[in-house]
DNA sequence: CCTGAACCTGACGTGGATGTCAGATTCTAC
DNA sequence: GTAGAATCTGACATCCACGTCAGGTTCAGG
């Protein structure tokens, strides 16, 4: 599918889809004309590429750890070697300590909103 | 205590603290020679305001969040007005969402890591 | 063909929290 | 009072995903 149609499916910009390719996130393939051709399973792809980024974890980063996803499409994939693990181990301890950030957050949005409204 | 102190106490560095005063995040008192003065509370407060940062949340909103808390210590608070109260659901919606992005990132982490490992 | 929509590359701009450095002043302990 | 640590202000630097604009090319329908 044509890049436009890949930003309206993931509602990513057009922009972005072009910035995962240059950090080889998802690299497309090219029609003659050199219009970025891409697979029903960017559209999956995408999506995990911006709960990565959601994480809080940076392109190089996220570059290494897709090829060693399990649920890409497509089949298995690389390994992580023993660097990777113990630096995904590393992001994994951060990415807790963030959830639990985000719900003390939540609920004090939540208690401010209810603060104001029921009282 | 100082702001040196408060620092190492919340693991936030001495420039984020004079930030959060240029922001008016937290408005230390100021000793006679110019020295910023801060009381016990503040501890909590950083805190709460690091978690928020965390959460997505930009300052100026902070700003407005914050005499609205009510586990505030020294009493209640300000009441949020109904244009807030609108914003602030619209960013409790996209923190849940954004809990949902962590969740599953941190999923495919430790997937990752498992797999290296037990493989 | 021909036109308008969609896409291309390349480059520069942006936002926001924070790092960092310089030069001056204040605090603390002796 | 004096040295050295801590703090002060002000300004500029940084990171990084993404916005945006310019000028040109490709694509799809009539």
């Amino acid at each position: 599918m044509r890049i436009g149609e890949l930003a309206d499916r993931t509602g990513v910009s057009v922009r972005s889809l072009r910035y995962y390719e240059e950090q080889a996130l998802l690299v497309p393939t090219r029609t003659s004309g050199g219009h970025r051709d891409y697979p029903e399973m960017a559209v999956d792809r995408v999506i995990r590429i911006q709960e990565l980024f959601a994480a809080g974890l940076h392109s190089k980063k996220i570059a290494q750890i897709l090829p060693c996803m399990r649920d890409v499409d497509g089949g298995p994939s690389e390994q992580a070697d023993e660097q990777l693990v113990a630096e995904l181990t590393t992001e994994r301890d951060r990415i807790d300590r963030m959830i639990g950030d985000l719900v003390r957050s939540r609920a004090v949005l939540a208690d401010v909103i209810d603060t104001a409204a029921g009282d």
